[in-house]
DNA sequence: AATACATATGAATGATTGTTCATATGTTCA
DNA sequence: TGAACATATGAACAATCATTCATATGTATT
């Protein structure tokens, strides 16, 4: 019989403990995993990631992008606003326009990554 | 004066319509970009966080995934079918267990970049 | 066959989120 | 300074989704 004294919220244990306790404690910190998901929750909209594509080629205004992707300025606005929070996109000013570009090369490989995930 | 008949969405256009139609024509077809999204809404949630970093140890049955993160059965079988739908995770009967592991190399691949960035 | 164990699933609910609409802020040019 | 342009933002609404609860399905053991 298998002591479940520490892990009672389980009712069945077929590894031991031990085991369970040796790959809670491999886990990343509880925090991490919650920013992971928060930053993959970016790539979940096919919005952000029309944005993300369309500057993976090139530098663009906001109302450059709506037109491309023929969509609202606002809608545009309020998904840049999401994508500079978690610092994916970086922005300048130049005159009237604000130019928005990729912040890092980490998205160009989470999206090749994805890429030929669905490519299988 | 630009001219933006065939470009309607758009009051104003700063780069000419040609250089917009060159970056349309360059990304991927609209239906990859929404599997894209489809994809990464999976790593979206930190429960598949969770079940994939814990698999990425260890194959690993349905109770024993529910007892390491310290939730219900239930919920963790949910997920699991969310993760069963979009290939990331492939199982196996044994006796009444079904052991679950990580489908292809991809996962870690997106993690890590994830991770990467999340660094920074 | 009956019981206990392990997992899966349907319905319901609370919470999150993307878009729209209206409007505010900031910039340029006359 | 005023007008037009470009972007940002707040509120509201519709839609999506993760969990819970109850229960069904599938497997092993006696």
């Amino acid at each position: 019989m298998v002591n479940r004294k520490e892990v009672p919220k389980c009712d069945l244990i077929h590894i031991h403990e031990g085991t369970v306790k040796a790959i809670q404690g491999k886990l990343p910190d509880e925090e991490i995993l919650y920013d992971l998901a928060d930053l993959f929750r970016i790539f979940s909209d096919s919005t952000r990631i029309k944005i993300l594509s369309v500057l993976l080629e090139s530098e663009m205004c906001v109302c450059d992008l709506a037109c491309t992707l023929s969509m609202s300025q606002s809608a545009i606005s309020h998904q840049l606003r999401t994508l500079k929070k978690s610092k994916l996109v970086k922005f300048r000013r130049e005159g009237k326009s604000v130019l928005y570009s990729l912040a890092d090369s980490h998205v160009e490989t989470i999206l090749s990554q994805g890429m030929e995930h669905i490519n299988e």
